[in-house]
DNA sequence: CCATTTTCTTAACCTCGGTAAAGGGTCGTG
DNA sequence: CACGACCCTTTACCGAGGTTAAGAAAATGG
């Protein structure tokens, strides 16, 4: 990829505000140098997101995909009964889009609501393919990445299938405690798929236990 | 890959006795002419299986995936309380095989046993792999295929997390009718994550409905 | 710093589905 | 044919969690 033309700069940002993990994802993984990593960055845009904005609604087509600098959203869909579901939480590091509606091109039925005031560093679907033609470890890399996105969407669903409400609530405790912190418990109560209520309930249940 | 030497052919049948989606998928799709599909065959063993026996159980380290020719399984998984929870069924035209296990090379989790006799074609992991690297369209395939199966995923986690016990009774009975003349209905029962009267108590109320 | 919105908890009520056990039906094999 | 194995349904009981509403607490924005 050494020889190849770029598109001039659209990002406009010191390297010292990026997720550390997001350059050394490039530049220790790939092999990136400095020239090249910053070629690599001029094919995305920052984008800076208020708290309750969305990045997508249901009925958009997904021409991108986002990285989260900082900050934090929720994904949901909604069901039949109008229904808000939460599927789950991206924050540092995570990447944001709607997979099925990025792939086939149609309207898709995800939610993506900012959870604050959120940074993210966006790539279009057609620069990322132009990208992925040049470079085949990114190519690679993104094979890797929908495979572990297919084994967790599993083991997700074995959950769901397989452990109460309790035991969900404990999980995630343990697995991304800082969720707790940073998201309204209502939110929470329907990633684990219970109404707050019962969320509440269970707490101080686990509460009187101590 | 017109050059490329295969082993001796291991596998001795007929080709009117495979599934023809298998012979389409490689002939058509893949463009492969009668001696590189012959060859590409030789790289499979058939196996049969009678009812009830398994193909793989938890713990087993997954080293192979298998086609299924005729026949019918279920997949599943048991949780800390003993239970068994089927997370699908396989018929003709599928694939089986432990996804994480396969590729992180640990002990996997789930079962995978015969509902009925059952015919498959098998290849080993190692033998697959060699195969992906003479064949390009292979590894796309396969590429899609995992996307396929990530969408999957997500898609019947949604549809657990916004759909009533009734309502996935009923979508299971547009999407693969078949499976209530096969399948006994406590595995179905199980599948829908519900228990066996409650399937029964479902189906009386829509009897009575009608 | 106040007004408004949002969030969390609690209560009362009710439904759905889990559990366990029993009975009847069907299938296959010796 | 007869036996056992398996399968399906039904019953009765119980508990987890949904629904709705109300009030207190906290956060947000001007």
């Amino acid at each position: 990829m050494r020889s190849l033309q770029f598109p001039p700069y659209r990002m406009n940002i010191r390297e010292e505000d990026i997720n550390p993990k997001f350059v050394q994802l490039f530049k220790s993984i790939f092999g990136f140098d400095q020239i090249e990593f910053d070629c690599f960055l001029s094919s995305f845009r920052v984008r800076h997101f208020k708290r309750k904005e969305f990045f997508l609604r249901a009925g958009d087509i997904c021409l991108a995909k986002a990285y989260v600098n900082h900050g934090c959203t929720r994904n949901f869909v909604i069901d039949e009964r109008g229904h808000e579901k939460v599927m789950c939480f991206a924050m540092e590091d995570w990447w944001l889009g709607d997979f099925e509606s990025y792939y086939s091109g149609r309207p898709g039925t995800t939610f993506i609501q900012m959870m604050e005031d959120t940074e993210v560093f966006e790539i279009s679907k057609e620069d990322f393919l132009k990208r992925e033609q040049e470079i085949p470890k990114l190519k690679q890399w993104y094979s890797y990445k929908m495979m572990r996105s297919a084994i967790a969407a599993k083991s997700r669903l074995t959950e769901l299938e397989t452990l109460t409400a309790e035991e969900r609530y404990l999980l995630l405790m343990e697995r991304q405690p800082e969720i707790f912190q940073r998201v309204p418990l209502k939110y929470i109560a329907s990633y684990l798929n219970i109404e707050a209520p019962s969320l509440s309930r269970l707490r101080s249940r686990l509460l009187k236990k101590k």
